[in-house]
DNA sequence: CAAATGGCTGGA
DNA sequence: CCAGCCATTTGC
């Protein structure tokens, strides 16, 4: 007998080895084989009866367990060739190794109270539940548009219920990690009993244990980040992915997958509903349920608070402005919590010479320098070295203007505006002690909490009664076509932080150009408005959903000719291709980007033409970010 | 991917 | 003429 092995090696369909007499190997069992002078884990693709090798042939070792079900291989395939990688590589990203060591006891999620919780369904929740129910079993897939705050966890909570009343399993899916101890807490109570936990932060043994449950069919329901829209559940009936525009759902390693595409493709595969909600949903989402492929179901209002009241003021030179500080003082003296959201981590920004102006650059990066108080030093943010005592590359200068403001500044700013209350920041400096941090704020010990990304999403604290967005002009300038998109997501999520509680909340945006229609439509909460308008500019630029892209990195030292050598090849394979564009260097490694752009079989067709690539291409579908 | 191979440059 | 460097090929 010999069996077909997958391992983590780009460019090739497997390798064929012998199966030892009485071995038990089927197709999905990890095992370990000889790989030249060393050891490999691979997944058994299939088994025959006779090679297709020629050569000799090495036996398997042994067999390490069961890996992932045979019926999920066309699909790891396809997203394998859409990326130009082998599946060997992309099992071996996506499906848990083996673990040596005894399983440990996922770790649970922080200890702060989940507050209680009206559960009774609005009519409009539970039309959308019954609707979504219905999907169950048929593959149907739902779009859940409805403001933050409108309930759309309830909603997927009681299809969670349906699910598991049908005896299939429900995955609910966050963007984020910091998202899922709230989630599993309310679904812990919604369901009766706690749900498992995957993500990728998980340990190698934990990882394991939850995915050999999960295939075994020991799991009814499981709360994850995108790592876990894999899991394999054998009677799948639910898959939900709240917040779908988020950008976290894409995967930054090949194969690049977006969760949603592949929580689409199992649920037409396995029969399950799959649910996208957002307050903002992706562009290329809401789309979509116009020409009738998802089905659009709406929540109109808020189920929890009221809509907080939102106002642009202009930003001037302070961080914190007048208005804003005016705001803050205000609630702080009402008892109320404050938020205040920067996408951008550090102190000071930027560095100019004094002497000759020039702007302070990582040597091997060109990216502008970042100041960070806390550690005295500055830091390259694209390849995070510190740079204690820099002098300036043109004239030696050791003396700098410092400009630019990050959250640590703003943290401080908030100190020093109000001394008497406590005051946090959490972002990915301080990311370790997220789960203290937000216990403080959410048990009253800190009144104003800074934060970057993850602030903004999801979190739910009844005492936050004003959101202060401290650069939203920031946004926009974002190296991506959907910048506005991401723009009126972040404002408007960030904007849901306000009022949950029983207090009317406030949230003022500083920007110099609240007529953006990103910026005027997420002040009004309109998502009509902005679609409205991002949609027109998607169709005149060609960009999703009106065509898809692909885009190419060449890196390396002759990452320049191997771009251009590409953009010739695919001109003349009759591909419109853009670029190619230099990229600032990571870790003095220069990087040429190529971006191509055709209808829905763009990545197969890029594949095609391209046979063999070097391994410093890496091709990614469906790319969200071009910096 | 990491190791092995093959083709070219350059040194004496 | 071969060490050293690169790009390319190979592994089963």
């Amino acid at each position: 007998m010999i069996a077909l092995v997958l391992l983590p090696v780009p460019g090739t369909a497997g390798f064929d080895y012998r199966v030892p007499e009485g071995m038990a190997v089927q197709p999905g069992s990890w095992v370990e084989v000889p790989f030249r002078k060393r050891t490999l884990l691979g997944i058994v693709r299939e088994l025959r009866e006779a090679p297709e090798y020629p050569g000799e042939l090495q036996a398997i070792r042994r067999v390490l367990g069961e890996g992932l079900p045979p019926r999920f291989f066309p699909l790891l395939a396809r997203l394998s060739e859409e990326a130009c990688t082998s599946l060997g590589m992309t099992l071996a990203h996506v499906v848990p190794k083996p673990a040596k060591r005894g399983p440990r006891a996922p770790r649970l999620p922080f200890a702060y109270r989940e507050p209680e919780k009206r559960v009774a369904l609005t009519p409009e929740q539970e039309a959308a539940a019954e609707a979504i129910g219905e999907g169950i079993g048929r593959g149907r897939k739902f779009l859940l548009f409805g403001p933050p705050a409108s309930g759309k966890t309830e909603v997927y909570l009681a299809c969670a219920r349906q699910a598991q009343a049908q005896g299939y399993a429900a995955l609910l899916l966050e963007p984020e990690i910091s998202l899922l101890p709230q989630l599993w807490a309310r679904a812990a109570r919604a369901l009766g009993a706690p749900p498992a936990v995957y993500h990728g932060e998980l340990p190698p043994g934990a990882r394991w244990q939850v995915w050999q449950e999960a295939r075994r069919g020991g799991i009814p329901a499981a709360v994850g980040t995108r790592s876990a829209v894999f899991l394999p559940f054998p009677r799948l009936g639910l898959i939900v992915l709240d917040e779908e525009g988020e950008p976290a759902y894409k995967e930054e390693m090949a194969p690049h997958q977006h969760a949603r595409a592949v929580a689409e493709a199992r649920a037409e595969a396995e029969g399950a509903a799959a649910v996208l909600g957002a307050a903002a949903p992706a562009v290329e989402s809401f789309f979509r349920a116009e020409q009738g492929e998802l089905t659009l179901l709406r929540l109109s209002r808020r189920a929890v608070g009221q809509p907080p009241e939102v106002r642009a003021v202009a930003k001037g030179e302070e961080v914190v402005g007048p208005e804003l500080r005016e705001a803050m003082a205000r609630h702080l003296r009402r008892g109320g919590q404050v938020l205040l959201f920067l996408n951008r981590i550090g102190f000071f920004t930027g560095a100019s010479c004094r002497r000759c102006g020039e702007i302070l650059r990582c040597p091997a990066c060109e990216v502008a320098l970042v100041f960070h108080l806390a550690e005295r030093t500055f830091r390259c943010h694209a390849c995070g070295q510190a740079f204690p005592d820099p002098a300036c590359p043109r004239c030696g200068g050791v003396r700098f203007r410092l400009f630019g403001a990050g959250t640590e500044r703003v943290e401080h700013e908030a100190r020093r505006l109000f001394p008497e209350v406590g005051v946090a920041r959490l972002d990915q400096e301080t990311a370790r002690e997220r789960d203290r941090i937000l216990s403080d704020f959410a048990a009253g010990k800190v009144q104003i909490l800074v934060g970057a990304q993850m602030v903004g999403k999801g979190l739910d604290f009844p005492g936050v009664t004003l959101v202060g967005i401290v650069d939203a002009d920031q946004l926009l300038a974002a190296p991506t076509f959907y910048a506005a998109e991401r723009a009126f997501q972040l404002l408007l999520s960030a904007g849901g932080r306000a009022g949950r509680g029983p207090w009317p909340g406030e949230v003022l945006v500083q920007t110099n150009m609240p007529e953006h229609y990103a910026i005027a439509a997420a002040l009004r909460g309109d998502y009509a408005a902005f679609y409205a308008e991002e949609i027109k500019f998607r169709r005149a630029l060609r960009y999703p959903p009106f065509a898809r892209l692909v885009r190419l990195l060449a890196t390396g030292k002759r990452a320049e000719a191997r771009a251009q050598k590409l953009a010739d090849a695919l001109k003349e394979a009759g591909f419109e291709v853009l670029g190619p564009a230099r990229l600032h260097p990571l870790r003095g490694e220069p990087r040429f980007q190529l971006l191509v752009r055709g209808d829905r079989d763009l990545p197969l067709r890029v594949r095609a033409a391209l046979p063999k690539l070097p391994t410093e291409v890496r091709v990614e579908p469906d790319p969200l970010w071009f910096g």
